[in-house]
RNA sequence: GCCCAGGUGGUGGAACGGUAGACACAGAGGACUUAAAAUCCUUUGCCUUUACGGGCGUGCGGGUUCGAAUCCCGCCCUGGGCACCA
């Protein structure tokens, strides 16, 4: 029957002839525009691909296959994420090497991808793991190496008892492994960075050039964390004896003795009347030599007890400030006041300087530490009355409170902390305003001498090196003399050894480690050596795989230049959002590298981002019965839906969660297909809601999509007999009949509208104008018993539009009809239906007639029509005349082509 | 706490500052059928009216405008991100 639509019998048939033409292999030909359309790297799971999967490489395909059509040479390539800590648990947990299991999985996905007609080429497709892609990973490494941007250093780092490896920073959330969930735990050993706060600004300034959703950007700002400040020096001091304002007979200081600070309010200066640093800060070790065994002892005990505890902890923000005062006194330069020298956790050894100058009265922390701690508050703003309203004891009168807060701030728990107002208790800087202090203040210290202007970044540096197995070895030799020696790159790759046992030992150290063959080599110069033992974390195989995809067969270089000039940047970059500032962070960073050493010709990788939303699955839950505890955060217990179905409808809860193999809750393509069809499925995820929006995934929102595509095919089949393939020659010479008119004015718009909304990523309006359109045709067929020659061959490029309009979405129907038509080969290369303004434009359009901007009515008119055509045909309708009688109009607005609204009293 | 996104019928969602609810789903009624499925047609924001019509409506409260779902200010709620970053 071919004027239904039965995905079985025809959707396997265009699949294999696709692949049996190579259709999807990248065409390269000169004269022809490019376009690089790509989706996120995908770790082949073994829970296989869901349909939420689908909602990423769907869209992608039908802008890449429109792309193809309007003439373009398109790049849309795929490949697999393989190394890394997900594949070697699970090969763990199974009981079998990653190397087979990863082969077996992409197998899976590759073949789930092509069960829905994604148009890959695959034969640019690789996997990470392959000696002959991380051979290029391990040499762009030591690019990073021979530039500097790569080195090892100790370092306290993120250790994950569970995974027993340590992790970036961009992995840790709320103090816990973001893959293992465990709490991360403190571990001092020496690990490899990339120096990718040499690049802080730069991925920032350039986020302006790229066309990313704006939340993407601003998280990538947020990470990167620019502040502009001042950094100055502190000098320690003897003793706490003030207090002279001469210069030369100021407070005694200990020679040499002295620390950093970062602060963004310089202008708050004189309110500082303590000082804090960081419990590693590496000046506590001096002060320690000198004050009193008391102060060393509580030192020591409060380092400690920092190192100890968790992250967690730590951050809770239930926590009261804790701290000891480590018997020294710095000095505040401001002031020349001495001020004590705290050491407390909230100041963080990783930013800025590890110390602080601690100004109470402008900022919250620093005021609960005071509080807590009986140190002073000096008010360096005045509040304004209203500040007062918010304490209970002061708001009967605001007055009286202010005055006792200018004595002492204490009793007040909250920091005033303003951009406005001006300075008070602050010497020269009396009066001021926040910004004239602050460039007062920069320049004052910089012509002393004790410091500068700086830009500080929150960003740190990129922790690369994993105490594991399945990872691309760091190609680096540690010879006797502790010197680090590149592998050079004739002799990349540095491979992976084959071997039975490679759980991870949990003492800090690589499996590799354990490897003799591995780790004894000859060093580079014929010395014995020590092969480096960690590899590299699975983001460093995923920030460079777009560029090998330009030119994947390459043996003698990663890419060639000619290639990655060609192709780059990614068009067209899709993915979900979850990482915002992991890879696309530091793929943008490895980008601009690359770009320093000459290696490619653009700085950003990904000229456009766009975010899919997640698909959510419907997750059967039941109420804890006595006794059961609930897992945190959970209102109900998880169950299958089988249990779901057995059990009464009462005591079931159901939840919309993220499609997972653990929530039971996955829907895959396989089901889709085999029930609905591939097309109607691809339709549906087109359709359902806005790309970037979250879906409630309901497998009978399929049947709608199968419904239409038999609309389609019923109407294909009934046009078919009187379809004339030279439409396009003759209609020029036909008169237009009213419904030829029509039918070509539907069509026209529905080409518009089709491109502009692929283009825009506008997927749900795009499949529901060609529902429009297929339902504007049947509305014309059903009033034309007899059909002009005109009409037959508008009707021709109606239905052969359309087919070629749903090609990127439903390619298997698409090409089906194509057939059906008695076109020949496929609409892959047919060219996109063009669009003529002309025959879109409407002749007569609905004006709405407004009386003091209320619809009351409303009326046709020809375009084009002037202005007093509008007013008079509005004035003239009877519903109006009964809503202007007997008032004054006092304006009228005329919208062309629009409205007219009388204004009256 | 800070930052971002979002709140529109019974549901998913449309809508360059210009006729709110396109397109679907679900519901109701009907046609075809011995019957059902499938398909097709009509109808469906809420209130009011026999009807014509009228009123109210895009989370809440203000504002700008001839005109606001859309722009501005202040809130509330939901989702996501960051979180003692000086």
């Amino acid at each position: 029957m071919a004027d239904r639509y039965e995905a079985a019998s025809f959707e396997a048939k265009w699949r294999a002839r696709w692949k049996e033409a190579d259709l999807f292999k990248t065409r390269e030909e000169t004269g022809r525009p490019k376009f690089y359309g790509m989706d996120f790297f995908p770790y082949p799971s073994g829970a296989g691909l869901s349909v939420g999967h689908c909602r990423n490489y769907v869209p992608t395909d039908v802008l890449c296959r429109m792309k193809v059509m309007q003439g373009y040479n398109v790049l849309h390539p795929m490949g697999f994420d393989a190394f890394g800590l997900p594949a070697e648990n699970e090969a763990i947990k199974r009981k079998t090497h990653p190397a087979p299991m990863i082969d077996q999985y992409s197998a899976t996905y590759r073949r789930q991808m092509d069960l829905i007609g994604v148009s890959f080429d695959w034969s640019r497709s690789f996997k990470s793991c392959e000696p002959s892609y991380y051979k290029w990973t391990q040499w762009i490494f030591g690019l990073l190496f021979k530039r500097g941007l790569a080195y090892q250093k100790m370092a306290s780092v993120n250790w994950d008892p569970v995974d027993k490896t340590v992790l970036a920073d961009e992995e840790i959330v709320a103090g816990r492994a973001e893959r293992s969930g465990a709490l991360v735990e403190k571990k001092w050993i020496p690990q490899w960075f990339f120096r990718i706060t040499e690049y802080a600004q730069q991925l920032i300034d350039d986020l302006d050039t790229v066309d990313w959703p704006e939340g993407i950007k601003t998280q990538q700002r947020n990470w990167i964390g620019r502040s502009e400040g001042v950094q100055f020096t502190m000098q320690v001091s003897d003793s706490s004896t003030p207090k002279s304002h001469d210069l030369e007979a100021a407070t005694p200081v200990r020679k040499a003795l002295a620390f950093d600070v970062f602060t963004t309010r310089i202008d708050t200066i004189y309110g500082v009347t303590f000082a804090v640093l960081a419990p590693e800060h590496q000046l506590i070790e001096e002060i320690a030599k000198f004050v009193g065994a008391e102060h060393v002892t509580a030192i020591r005990a409060y380092q400690e007890q920092a190192k100890s505890i968790s992250e967690v902890d730590r951050t809770s923000d239930t926590r009261e400030k804790t701290g000891v005062f480590t018997g020294a006194y710095a000095v505040n330069p401001a002031t020349k006041n001495p001020v004590p020298i705290w050491i407390a956790d909230y100041v963080m050894a990783t930013y800025g300087t590890g110390a602080i100058m601690a100004v109470p009265a402008g900022d919250q922390r620093d005021l609960e530490f005071a509080i807590k701690f009986g140190i002073d508050v000096i008010p360096i703003q005045q509040p304004p009355l209203e500040f007062f309203a918010q304490f209970p004891v002061a708001a009967e009168d605001p007055q009286a409170a202010l005055a006792r807060y200018l004595e002492d701030p204490k009793e007040f728990p909250t920091a005033y902390i303003s951009k406005d107002a001006p300075l008070i208790n602050s010497g020269s800087q009396n009066g001021r305003s926040v910004p004239e202090a602050q460039e007062s203040l920069g320049l004052w210290v910089e012509t002393l001498g004790i410091g500068e202007r700086k830009i500080q970044y929150r960003l740190r540096d990129w922790l690369i090196s994993r105490q594991r197995y399945w990872g691309c070895p760091i190609p680096i030799i540690h010879t006797k003399d502790d010197e680090l020696q590149l592998v050079p790159a004739n002799q990349l790759p540095v491979e992976l050894p084959e071997v039975d046992n490679y759980e991870p030992s949990g003492d800090g150290t690589s499996p590799l480690a354990l490897i003799g063959d591995f780790v004894n080599v000859t060093d580079l110069d014929g010395r014995l050596g020590r092969r480096e033992t960690d590899t590299m974390g699975g983001f460093a195989c995923s920030s460079w795989y777009f560029l090998r995809f330009c030119d994947p067969d390459n043996f003698e270089a990663a890419w060639s230049k000619e290639a990655t000039d060609y192709w780059m940047p990614v068009d067209c970059y899709v993915g979900g959002a979850e990482h915002a500032v992991m890879h696309l962070l530091y793929a943008r960073f490895w980008m601009k590298v690359l770009f320093d050493a000459g290696l490619v010709s653009v700085r950003e990788p990904f000229a456009r981002l766009q975010n899919q939303g997640q698909v959510l699955g419907l997750t059967p839950y039941r109420k804890p019965a006595e006794g059961e505890t609930l897992g945190q955060g959970e209102d109900g217990i998880l169950i299958t839906p089988a249990e779901a179905a057995e059990m009464p409808p009462e005591d079931v809860i159901f939840r919309w969660s993220r499609m997972s193999k653990s929530k039971g809750n996955v829907v895959t393509p396989e089901e889709a297909v085999e029930s609905f069809g591939a097309d109607a499925l691809r339709l549906q995820l087109l359709f359902v809601a806005p790309f970037t929006a979250d879906v409630q995934w309901k497998n009978d929102g399929m049947s709608a999509q199968v419904r239409f595509l038999s609309r389609v095919f019923k109407l294909v089949d009934e046009l078919k007999a009187e379809f004339e393939p030279a439409w396009e020659r003759i209609l020029g010479f036909e008169e237009l009949d009213d419904n030829a008119r029509k039918v070509r004015r539907y069509t026209h718009q529905t080409i518009r509208k089709v491109t502009e909304d692929i283009d825009r990523f506008a997927f749900n309006t795009y499949v529901s104008s060609m529902m429009i359109l297929v339902n504007n045709v049947n509305d014309v067929l059903k009033s034309s018993t007899q059909r002009s020659r005109a009409l037959q061959l508008s009707l021709s490029e109606m239905v052969e539009s359309l087919v070629l309009l749903l090609s990127p979405a439903a390619p298997h129907s698409a090409d089906e009809l194509w057939e059906m038509l008695g076109q020949g080969g496929f609409t892959w290369n047919a060219e996109w239906p063009r669009f003529d303004a002309a025959l879109a434009a409407e002749d007569m359009v609905t004006i709405a007639v407004q009386v003091n901007g209320k619809l009351r009515d409303t009326l046709m008119l020809a375009v084009g029509a002037a202005n007093e055509e509008h007013e008079s045909a509005a004035r003239a309708l009877p519903k109006i005349q009964g809503y202007l009688d007997g008032m004054t109009v006092r304006k009228t607005i005329i919208v062309p082509g629009k409205l007219v609204n009388f204004v009256v009293g």
